[in-house]
DNA sequence: CAACTGACTTAACTTGAGCTACAGTCAGGG
DNA sequence: CCCTGACTGTAGCTCAAGTTAAGTCAGTTG
């Protein structure tokens, strides 16, 4: 038998309207398909679903019980119609997001908040990895999205990721609060030649910056201390063992007892470029997009959010 | 937009098998109707549906939602199916029953507790009415099946109404119990031509039935007493104050101090024969099918329910 | 790393379900 | 008794939903 759900609809419109031309004329058909439509529907369900009276028709129990389903089935339709809606209305719906460890520390929880003030409807799961990992999770579709990180001399790059730029992470001296270095603004990087250096450990990309930097500044950085992370860095800088060169994105949560000084805008500062990565031709969902808005906005404002928190004037260009 | 269900369907068989190749073998498509149906699909809903891998798909939440609303479709549909098995298998549905008053307290009940037990399911409703309302009631379609009576001299007749015969319902004389009449088995009618008589009022049919025969048999009936129903009668014939005829099914439930006496087949006796109407052309439901099989039944059953009452030997043919 | 394989897509073509137009048929109502 | 309103039947057209065939693309395998 198989009943056919058009029909039944057509079976409701029917049993609305009492004849088969009322039904024809709300669905802009002729009498004759809905005659037709009717006598395939009686064919599939095995029995008589209206009586024909002179004027119109009048339902069997058997038609009466399909008309009950219709109805049952225009609700799921309906249901399903505003399941969509409410996607692609953001008012429902799951983000996965891939980030790196600094961007999780600093950005990601700003955007968090935000996205969920706005959409507190769509749920947001966030992984942190390192940037090899992560760009797994993106290839493996285990994130929608990702943050990324690049400096000029290593560019990200996967032909089957396509980035967009968010945001530039300057790098900034880290120096002991009680240091005079920068006290009258921004500093050149050939000044600080004499200086010892607390570096990042493990070629940590950010070692890097220091001795690119330092070569294209005309000395070679005296290391005085590997670190293991941010936070140790700070603290020896702290502890006078010496200055660091950090992204300033990675020195939100700033110990007072160190110091920030943006380095001189003439002379080449590298820039930690942060940028935001989904799978070529991936078409995003609206949960995506939407939060791909929060994640631009977010980073348009983040310069402010540094200049907020003191210590350095505009640091952004 | 407007989405169609034979596509939510096949869109489920995807997420079965998480691959559209999976669901044409399944349906017995191609794969490419399947990729054609889903990029409609897609259209109708607006947005993605799933993301195609290089081994299979997988669903977007639009699309997971979309497969739960399509399943609770299909419960709908397959709840649609068990209710027609229901009606068809008088495991659910109505009929609606006219019937005349000596009917409704005789067979009726019988006819009634019968398939009440045989289908509990099915709700039955009776109207009793006298002859012309109950053609009436048919042909306005406010019941689906009615039982009529006729005499050989007023035949029921109706073009838009088929009927079938039911039952012969004898006529027999009504006695006082300590009466000597049919003292020795069936009496003929003319050895009564000296009793007096105990008619229904207001031209009854039944009346028809005592002066008829009484003419056939060659004598004008002396009348006692007008009696206006069928317990008045035999409490007149019980008090002496004479005689009745009355057709068997109409003293169901008779009097202790009363008697009946077969008539003598020999001669002729006028049969009420009991119909069961329907309108012609009028497709009827399981349930009044099943219906007028209990009926027939119960009919059949008649004349050894009457023998078990006593009284009388074979009153029927 | 080239060829293979499995899965989705696209284009062109075919077919039949589902319309329309039109010509009944049938039952009530003036 | 014809007229009207409503359902039915037939013939034909149209387009949606298939098929066939020829890609494309991403993993996998020899």
């Amino acid at each position: 038998m198989e009943l056919d759900v058009r029909r039944l609809f057509l079976l409701a419109e029917i049993a609305e309207y009492g004849s088969l031309t009322g039904a024809a004329e709300a669905m802009m058909y002729t009498t004759s398909a809905v005659s037709q439509q009717m006598r395939r529907l009686e064919a599939e369900a095995g029995q008589t679903l209206f009586e024909r009276r002179a004027r119109g028709v009048v339902l069997t129990d058997a038609g009466a019980a399909l008309v009950a389903r219709a109805h049952a089935i225009r609700r799921e339709l309906a249901g399903a119609e505003s399941d969509l809606e409410a996607l692609s209305g953001l008012h429902a719906g799951t983000v996965r997001i891939g980030s790196f460890p600094t961007a999780s520390a600093s950005i990601l929880p700003l955007v968090l908040t935000q996205f969920s003030r706005q959409h507190p409807a769509i749920a947001v799961s966030v992984r942190s990895a390192l940037r090899d990992p992560l760009r797994e999770l993106l290839l493996m579709r285990d994130v929608e999205l990702a943050l990324f990180w690049e400096y000029d001399w290593s560019l990200f790059e996967d032909d089957a990721i396509e980035t967009e730029r968010l945001l530039d992470d300057p790098t900034v001296l880290v120096v002991a609060a009680g240091s005079e270095v920068g006290g009258t603004g921004p500093v050149k990087l050939s000044s600080m030649a004499g200086e010892r250096w607390i570096i990042r450990a493990d070629g940590h990309p950010v070692a890097d910056v220091l001795t690119r930097s330092c070569h294209a500044a005309g000395f070679a950085p005296d290391i005085a201390y590997d670190a293991h992370d941010y936070q140790e860095a700070q603290a020896m800088v702290a502890a006078g063992l010496g200055v660091a060169l950090a992204p300033r994105l990675s020195l939100t949560n700033l110990r007072d007892d160190v110091r920030l000084v943006p380095l001189d805008p003439q002379t080449p500062v590298p820039v930690r470029r942060i940028l935001m990565g989904q799978l070529k031709g991936h078409q995003p969902t609206p949960a995506i997009l939407g939060f791909q808005d929060t994640l631009r906005e977010a980073a348009r404002a983040m310069p402010k959010t540094f200049s907020q928190q003191g210590q350095l004037g505009s640091v952004n260009q």
